[in-house]
DNA sequence: AATGAATGAGAATTCATTCAT
DNA sequence: GATGAATGAATTCTCATTCAT
C-alpha cells in the first residue's frame, strides 16, 4: 500500500483557506479545492469524512496555531501589564504574518457553521488566557468585570487594526501597536 | 401605504436573513429563500437582478437601518462624552432588538462578498460618525489617533457583549452597558 | 407558467422500465433514464421527489395496470371455475402484451426495495381476489387452504410459462394456456 | 482443511449475499462488501476479476448448493411420486435453512444480469431433474406436457410459501408441506 | 406582476478499479 | 497474498436562472 501523505492533507487545507478568502463560503466547492490543491476530488475523501469534517478540522488546526502564537512567552511569572502587551504583540504578529489564517478564522467564527459543529471554545487555550486575566483581577490590577470583556479589549483593537491595514487604510506598525496597547490598557486597568 | 411589491420584497429580505442565520452562506439557495418567503423562485427575479444583487441590496438596507438607529438623537450640539454613551446605548438597543439583522451584518462583513461587491463604507452614515469623532479630537477630549480606532472601541465591546448575551453566557443589561461605556471611554479619552 | 406535461412523466416511466429490463437495477441511473426519456436529469425532479419516489410510483402504477387487467370481466356473479380460467387468461394476455411491465414487476418484487418502501399489498386489488377465492371455498369448490396458496397456483404457471415464451423455449399459445389452466384447477379444486 | 484463501473468498461471498438481501443490487458496492467482509476492497480483486465475475461465481456457487440439496436422496430407482415429494421437501429444507441464499437467487434470477452473464441453465443439475420427469412421463404417471411446466408446479408452491413464511404471514410447517405436495401432485399427475 | 415548468451547470459524494508497497 | 492510498468516471441531486403563460 502507499503511504499516506501529510503534504496532501496540508495542501487541501491551504487550498481551502485560500479559496475561502478569495471567494467565500458560498462559492467554494470540493472540486475547486481539489483543483487548487492538485489532487482529485475523491482524494479529499481519503483524508476527511466530508466537507463539514474537513472545515471543522481545518478550523481547529488554525485556531490552535493562533492560540499557541498568542500565548508565546507567557507563563505564571509574567507580570500582568507586560503580559497583556505581549499577547497583543503576539496577536499582531500572527495576524499580519498569516493573513489567510486570520481572515479564515474571522469568516468562520461569524458563520452559523461554528454553532452547528458544536465547537466548544472552552478548550486549553482559553483556560490559560482566563487564568491570566483572573490573576490580574486578584492583584487588583484589572477591573472587576467579566473576563471575556477584558480579553475583548485586547483582541478586537488588534484585529480590526489589522483589517484596516489589509485594506490599505493604515499601516499597522510598532507605533500603532503602542497606541492601541495604551488605549486597551486604559480600558481594562482597575 | 405600501403596495404589494414592498411586501414581497420585504418577505424575501426577511426570509434571506433568517436562512442566512440558520444555515449560513454556504447553504442558502434561491429556492429555499423563495419557499421560506412563500413566493415562487422566479418572483425573486422580478424584484432583483440576481442573487448577488439581492444580497447587496439587503446588506445596504440593513446597514442603513443600523446606522440610523445608532445616530438617533445625535446632532451638532451633542456633547462628546454624552454622544458616545448614546451611540453605544443605541447600538446595544439595535443589536438586542434585531438579532437577525445584526448577525447577518456580522456574517456579511466578514465574507469576501463585501469586497467583491465594492460596497464602499464611506457613505453618509460614516461621514456623520467621523465628523463627530473629529469634533471630539478638536476639543482635545479624545486621543489623537485614527478615527476608526476610536470608533472600534465603541463598536466591538457592545457587539461582542451582545454575542455573549445571545450565547446565554451573560445578560447584557444596563449595568453591563455602563461598565463597557466606562471602559471604552477610558480607552479613547485624551 | 408552463403547463405540466403528462407526456413527460409518462416518458420517464417508460424510459425507466425499458432500462430496468435492459440493464437492471444495479446499472440504471437518473441520467441514463433522462437521456432515454429525452428530458434533462433535473426535469425528473420536477415530477418526482427522488429516485426512490419515482420507482415507487412507477411500481404502483404498473401494479395497478396489471391488477385491473387481471380482474377484467370478474364480478360477484362469475362462477368460480370460469372465473379462475378468466383470471389466468387475463394474466396471460397482460403479460404477453406488456412484457416490459411484467418483467419490471418481477424484478421489483424480488428486490429488497419493495420492503423498504413499505408497499403494502393488502390494497384494493388483492381484496377482490381474496373475496373471489373465499367464495369458492364456501361453495366447497376449492380446497380449504390458505387463499394465497390457491392464487399462487394461478399466477406462477402463467408467469413462468410466459418467461419460457420470452426466452424462446416454448410458444405460449391458447393450447398451452388450456394445459396449465387444467393443471392448476386440478391442484386447487376440492 | 481450508487454507486462508477460501476463508477470505467465502467471507466475501457471505458479505455480498447479506448486503444484497439488505439493500439490493442498486446499492451494493465493492467497498461496502469489503467493509462487511472485513477485507480491503483491493483484496476482492485478488480473488475475482471484477464485480461481475464475482457475482457470477457467487451465483453458480449458490445455485449448485441448492441443486445438490434438492436432489439429495434421488437416484434412478426412486419411485416417481416419492421422488417428487422428496424434491419438494428438500427444497423446503434448503430454503428455510438458507434464507439468504434463497432470496439472493430469487433476486438474481429476476435481474437482467443473468442473461447478460450467459448463465446457461442446462447444466448438470437440470439434466438430472429433467431425466427424472421424463421417466415419470414414460411411465404414464405424469401429464404429457413440457417438462419445465411440471417442475414449475413443484418449485413455486414451495418457494412462494417460504416467502409468506419469511414475511410472517404463515408458518411453513410439515402440514403445509403436505398440503402443497398434494396439490402439486394433483396438478401434474396424468 | 407573478409563477410553475424546465434545464445546463455544477454541487457533494461514491464507484470500481489500480497502484505501490 | 494482502492492503491502504489514490483516482477518473459516474452517482444522485440542487443550483441559479430563464421560459412561457
Amino acid at each position: 500500500m502507499r503511504h499516506k501523505d501529510d503534504n496532501k492533507s496540508e495542501a487541501i487545507f491551504q487550498a481551502t483557506i485560500q479559496l475561502l478568502n478569495e471567494i467565500g463560503f458560498s462559492d467554494i466547492s470540493m472540486s475547486k479545492i481539489a483543483k487548487r490543491a492538485n489532487v482529485s476530488p475523491s482524494t479529499i475523501y481519503v483524508y476527511f469524512e466530508n466537507k463539514e469534517d474537513m472545515l471543522k478540522k481545518l478550523y481547529l488546526n488554525v485556531k490552535e496555531k493562533m492560540s499557541l502564537k498568542m500565548l508565546h512567552g507567557i507563563n505564571e511569572t509574567t507580570p500582568i501589564q507586560a503580559g497583556f502587551e505581549l499577547i497583543m504583540s503576539n496577536l499582531k504578529d500572527f495576524v499580519l504574518d498569516n493573513k489567510d489564517y486570520f481572515l479564515f478564522l474571522e469568516q468562520f467564527t461569524n458563520s452559523p457553521l461554528i454553532a452547528r459543529m458544536c465547537l466548544d471554545e472552552s478548550i486549553g487555550f482559553f483556560r490559560t488566557l482566563h487564568e491570566f486575566v483572573q490573576k490580574g483581577q486578584q492583584q487588583q490590577l484589572l477591573k472587576q468585570v467579566d473576563a471575556n470583556l477584558l480579553l475583548m479589549y485586547c483582541y478586537y483593537p488588534v484585529t480590526q487594526m489589522a483589517k484596516e491595514h489589509f485594506k490599505g487604510a493604515v499601516v499597522f506598525n510598532q507605533e500603532k501597536l503602542k497606541e492601541i496597547t495604551q488605549m486597551s490598557w486604559d480600558a481594562i486597568q482597575a
